[in-house]
RNA sequence: CGCGGGGUGGAGCAGUUGGUAGCUCGUCGGGCUCAUAACCCGAAGGUCGUAGGUUCAAGUCCUUCCCCCGCAACCA
């Protein structure tokens, strides 16, 4: 018989850096989701893999002195070892340095290009010679490259271009025949804006760097990230060798989980890309939000604000670290990740909750019946409400997951869990005990219980899938009765269950012990910051005196000042610089000045930068200001100084 | 007026079609002793961002304003 198949799959991710929290907690959700469907009976295929190529890689690289994959090779093993420390059940792991991913890219490449859906055009922009790469006019930063701070100029180079601008109509159709398609909800809006603004032609392949996939027919390009990340997806499955075996039966995916700042590239570039290749599109975009610090600043390798996965799941075990990413935050919304809020969610659900009652369990069993529960049992009304919340937990959790809220079915088996101890209150097994007449009600007592714990145990086993077995070793669960089909039928634990107290599963810790050492192995992202900013300021390369005198700085007074309307940041300043002429510049400092804070007084213009148009205002120089902290900026005043002064 | 999300007891969040404001953690009091000083019960604590309006009745509908956050867009 065939089995349903299911195509679930993860971001590849830029091994740029080391493996963080992150990128774990997508990986760790969707091996949850893969677990869960797999338990079910579903075929499963996971996904996850890495996406190796690019400028920054290359030049990441040469800074190390190694060749570009040597350096990858080293940081995809640290992500793989990561995965099997977090017990990853994928059962890909593709590398777009793969062969068989290199040559299906190609084969892509060509396909669309013989189509006609990729040309061969012109790529303008600013160019870094140094850097030999091209910026676009927002990347830049003061007119210069963003990276090493040095003079671009405008140039052109031969590039393929996709036609995505042809797709625009197509993939808003796609949005409204498929509304589930992009999940949550919210972020559809998004992308129908993104795209009602108009889809430019995108640009998909370079020319100025080498580490990537070569186009065969004119190799001196390399593909693009779109065309060579993306299509991961089905080359992983074979797409573009002789054995389309896989693609044919995992094809469409199920599912993408996607962090919500690439659900963009997944929801329109990658679904145009398809229609392109005439292929079958995916069923959902799933984009999950992000991990956030205490103070609200998203975690991310370019910060270097990261908690290193490898550190929890050292001090308090995989399965805590697993249960804390998928209970913690609903699936979808932003979350806070604090070590308060971890230690907290093990103490009270891991080690006082769920560890608890199966320590308390387990010790009665042996300590009234040796650790056999007797088969004469007498029931009683206190049980019916345990045994019917045991019963349908199954089916809570799988319409939990089903709609990927990992969250909403593990509160589901810690209601049960709850209730449960609750139970052991209710019924008082410790006076039935010292009563020879209560043996049978004490069976049943205890048959409740480490039944329920065998339900608990098996739905828990996609989110804990080493904390399991441990509760299942302490029940003397066999395979039988642990299977997804007895997880919805009550009284399957066998009476000749040999039930025994186990290790603890969970120790409690002391929060302020712990919170204190963590404190000291974490880096803390303000002292980050601040190291960054200094080295900024040290990279600043010395300029003659004459690269100065090329900078024209003159007083000038606001003589007027608004708001620009579609702007946030930007305020427009007149100036009188004594030319008699006024001159407008655009400034951002918005958020720290009101204009009447502004008019009146004088400043520091540069004058002679060029010109730029910004938010549809011409912007003839700038003023000067300072960063006087974090997230404050204050303008340098020049009061009583006659305008048109020189400043040098 | 670019688009969208959100402002609910100390913290983090739920609140469906308007009808006694809930959950988890924390705090305080009590119970129990099988258990990982865990478990169970109870209590305190909320002008549900602001100002109006609709209604017998609004966190829930309408309008004003304020503040956060995404996307887009410009910190020249």
């Amino acid at each position: 018989m065939e089995k349903k198949t299911f195509y679930i799959t993860t971001p590849i991710y830029y091994p740029s850096g080391k493996a963080h929290i992150g990128h774990s907690y997508c990986t760790v959700a969707s091996d949850a989701i893969a677990r869960y469907k797999r338990m079910q009976g579903y075929d499963v295929m996971f996904l996850t893999g890495t996406d190796e190529h690019g400028l920054k890689i290359e030049q990441k690289a040469q800074a190390e002195g190694v060749s570009p994959k040597e350096y990858v090779d080293k940081i995809v093993a640290d992500f793989q070892s990561l995965w099997k420390l977090l017990n990853i059940s994928n059962d890909r792991f593709i590398r777009t340095t793969d062969d068989y991913h290199i040559k299906g890219i190609q084969k892509i490449f060509r396909q669309l290009y013989d189509k006609g859906e990729i040309y061969k055009g012109k790529y303008e922009g600013w160019y870094c010679t140094p850097c030999e790469s091209f910026w676009t006019e927002t990347q830049l930063k003061d007119g210069k490259c963003p990276d090493c701070g040095r003079e671009v100029k405008w140039a052109e180079e031969e590039a393929y271009f996709f036609r995505l601008s042809q797709y625009g109509d197509k993939i808003l159709k796609l949005y409204e025949e498929h509304p589930e398609f992009i999940q949550p909800e919210s972020r559809k809006n998004e992308m129908i804006n993104f795209i009602k603004q108009g889809l430019d032609d995108l640009c998909v392949s370079r020319t100025s760097f080498t580490w990537g996939v070569p186009v065969d027919f004119d190799p001196k390009h390399v593909v693009y990230v779109w065309v060579d990340a993306l299509p991961n997806y089905i080359t992983a499955l074979g797409y573009g060798s002789d054995n389309l075996e896989d693609f044919h039966k995992y094809w469409p995916a199920d599912v993408h989980f996607v962090g919500k700042e690439i659900v963009r590239f997944h929801t329109i570039i990658w679904p145009a890309i398809l229609m392109a290749l005439d292929l079958p599109l995916p069923k959902q975009v799933y984009g999950h939000g992000w991990l956030l610090f205490g103070d609200g600043t998203k975690m991310s390798k370019s910060k270097g604000n990261v908690v290193d996965p490898n550190i929890l799941c050292e001090r308090y075990g995989v399965d805590a670290i697993r249960y804390f990413l998928l209970r913690e935050i609903p699936f979808g919304a932003d979350g806070l990740f604090t070590n308060e809020a971890l230690i907290s969610r093990i103490n009270s659900d891991l080690a006082n909750d769920l560890g608890n009652l199966l320590s308390r369990t387990t010790a009665m069993v042996q300590k009234y019946f040796g650790g056999v529960i007797p088969a004469e049992r007498e029931s009683d009304p206190l049980d019916e409400e345990v045994i019917a919340m045991a019963s349908s937990l199954r089916a809570k959790c799988d319409a939990a997951i089903d709609g990927y809220q990992f969250s909403a079915a593990l509160t589901e088996i810690w209601k049960l869990i709850a209730r449960c101890n609750k139970y052991i209150d209710e019924t008082m097994p410790w006076a039935l005990g010292k009563d020879e007449t209560k043996k049978a009600r004490l069976a049943a007592v205890m048959y409740t219980l480490c039944e329920s714990l065998r339900i608990v145990s098996i739905l828990l086993e996609p989110f804990m899938p080493s904390t399991t077995p441990r509760i299942q070793a302490q029940l003397g669960l066999t395979a039988e009765n642990a299977t997804y089909d007895s997880a919805s039928q009550w009284g399957r634990l066998p009476a000749d269950a040999v039930i025994q107290k186990g290790e603890t599963l969970f120790p409690r810790i002391d929060v302020d012990k712990e919170i204190e050492a963590l404190n000291a192995l974490i880096p803390n992202p303000m002292e980050q910051k601040a190291e960054k900013k200094e080295k900024a300021v040290e990279g600043v390369a010395m300029i003659s005196i004459d690269d100065f005198a090329k900078v024209e700085l003159k007083v000038a007074k606001v003589t007027a000042c608004e708001p620009i309307k579609r702007a946030k940041k930007l305020l427009k300043l007149t100036l009188d610089d004594g030319s008699g002429t006024p001159r407008t510049v655009a400034s951002g400092i918005a958020k720290w000045y009101k204009p009447e804070d502004l008019i009146g007084h004088s400043v520091v213009v540069v004058s002679n930068l060029k010109p730029a148009v910004l938010c549809g205002v011409e912007s003839q120089g700038m003023i000067l200001a300072a960063d006087a902290g974090e997230d404050d900026v204050k303008v340098l005043f020049a009061d009583g100084v006659p305008a048109g002064s020189k400043v040098r």
